[in-house]
DNA sequence: TGATTAATGCAACAATGTTGCAATTATGAA
DNA sequence: TTCATAATTGCAACATTGTTGCATTAATCA
């Protein structure tokens, strides 16, 4: 997904184009990994941005509703991201708490089915992390 | 973890054996799968117990440090479990929010050596859930 | 350019969890 | 059993994250 596409997708959604929605979408193309409303807000500061923090929920709200982003709640705090053509799944640091990306050579589709199977579970997604210590947080 | 183990292990680590907290013992051990504090509290409260929300929140918080109980935060919520002999996951319905444990014949523990060689991350544990509707909530 | 309505700021609220402090109570020792 | 000690508790106040109503502002289209 690039600018411009995501652009288009907003205004085919009905979305107006507002520097704050470009400046968020920016921002989250750069991280290309989770960011949380708190992080996401100090660097719109820094771009010269000053929405209040009630229109930056407003904002995620909405294009998350719309399938610009995905949302991942990961400790009791939601994180951004604009989704990525792998699926992938999270690194978290215990105590930092960066976030990387990992992507896994996994048979979590596989698992779901056998899930839908065993437990009459319908599966819609799944979310998984590994926690623990990135490289400079280790000892 | 039977009863009176959990107990016992209690009182190693210097902690006193209220009723309180033998009641959660017992009402974790019957739920046998995550439960979030505020469910705890109501049912503490219809077997006469009525603490308040900050002793809860306490006694959760002693119980984890100490090992005795597992806590997992799911969708921003924190939820407790006494901790099973089998490692297992969780399926969360969408709808009516239950929580049911699930046991994957997974190659995790390989995944997460990979990782640790592959990105000099070392994972202390991780957190797997598959969204998506139960029996009950699918149509 | 003007009308329409999406987007915004503000303030008040809600849910979950935390903390300081004084009062209570479980426990081990006498 | 009784007492001293320190763990546990209740209460109230607070913190963080996220939500909502309403009046104002601004992006968009005709």
């Amino acid at each position: 997904m690039n600018k411009e596409n995501i652009y288009q997708n907003i205004r085919n959604q009905g979305g107006r184009l507002t520097r704050l929605r470009k400046g968020i979408v920016q921002i989250l193309l750069a991280e290309d990994c989770l960011l949380s409303s708190a992080k996401l807000l100090s660097r719109l500061n820094k771009s010269n941005l000053t929405p209040n923090r009630s229109t930056i929920f407003r904002e995620l709200l909405f294009l998350t509703n719309n399938q610009i982003i995905l949302k991942n709640n990961i400790s009791g705090v939601d994180y951004y991201e604009i989704p990525c053509d792998k699926h992938h799944h999270h690194l978290v640091c215990l105590k930092c708490h960066a976030i990387s990306k990992v992507e896994l050579a996994d048979q979590l589709q596989k698992q779901e089915k056998k899930i839908a199977k065993q437990n009459k579970f319908k599966v819609i997604n799944h979310s998984l992390e590994f926690y623990g210590y990135c490289r400079k947080c280790q000892v």
